[in-house]
DNA sequence: GATAGAGGTTCCAGCAGGTGGAAGGTCAAG
DNA sequence: CTTGACCTTCCACCTGCTGGAACCTCTATC
């Protein structure tokens, strides 16, 4: 299978899919005219990338993911142990974001939004101790 | 005031205060010596931008608020529009992070954890279609 | 006056995770 | 035999800093 195929076929852009073969993550063979040739396994595995950075791992945690996958004597312990991390920075990233949200939501709700100047949102920006 | 004072006062790293500097947010002056003297306008500026970035707001953005912050003539809509495009984009990030969240937190509740091999993380992972 | 240590300066490189574009090779169809 | 879609490499750029090297400057102490 060439790039555009594996492309479509695993919801990579070609770039992207370039790009982790030059960080190792996969390794196609080449047909002699140059073109990458991406067999059932590269294919697969370039799915389950696609995947597992939608669900927001990291690179480093894919590229253990894979090897844990390609791994038949893994502890499934260790594949938990990877997720487990993740979600608790998932739901931190989440909670960060909450904050940001009550504190904009109020600040937005606050401003009149016409064409007058002043605007509680600078001045919350200026001094934060009005909160 | 010296970069060390200002970074202590504003809550910014005197590499980011150069950084802001080098992309023009900001433009102390300089002593005899070369050290750069900032104001007590470039002191607020910084805790101002410290403050917009806290909330998520990007560089663009920032740049933009102080421009509206600046220009006493401002009407308030204009902020208020850039503080509820970027509430919106924090709520998209929300609920994206919110559904990672609850297939992460159901595949580890799936997986056993334990030393052996079969784990349920990686099979979604390898085929979705289980979800 | 020497020296140590805590500031400050510049510049260059690198992080994550790609993306854009240029310059060129290759293949299938008409 | 040309057109257009594909492929290749390489290099630069994105966001928002951060680390480090090499060097200058100020203040305090001996």
């Amino acid at each position: 299978m060439n790039i555009g195929d594996v492309s479509k076929r695993a919801g990579l852009p070609p770039k992207t899919i370039r790009y982790y073969e030059d960080i190792g993550l996969v390794t196609p063979l080449r047909d002699p005219n140059g073109y990458r040739s991406f067999r059932g396994s590269d294919m697969h595995k370039l799915a389950f990338l696609s995947r597992a950075r939608a669900l927001g791992f990291t690179i480093e945690d894919c590229r253990n993911l894979l090897a844990l996958w390609d791994d038949k004597d893994r502890a499934s312990a260790d594949v938990q142990a990877i997720a487990k991390e993740h979600l608790t920075q998932i739901e931190s990233k989440i909670a960060d974001l909450q904050d940001i949200r009550k504190t904009l939501t109020h600040l937005v709700k606050e401003c009149a939004g016409d064409d007058r100047p002043d605007c509680p949102i600078l001045q919350t920006l200026e001094n934060i101790s009005k909160q």
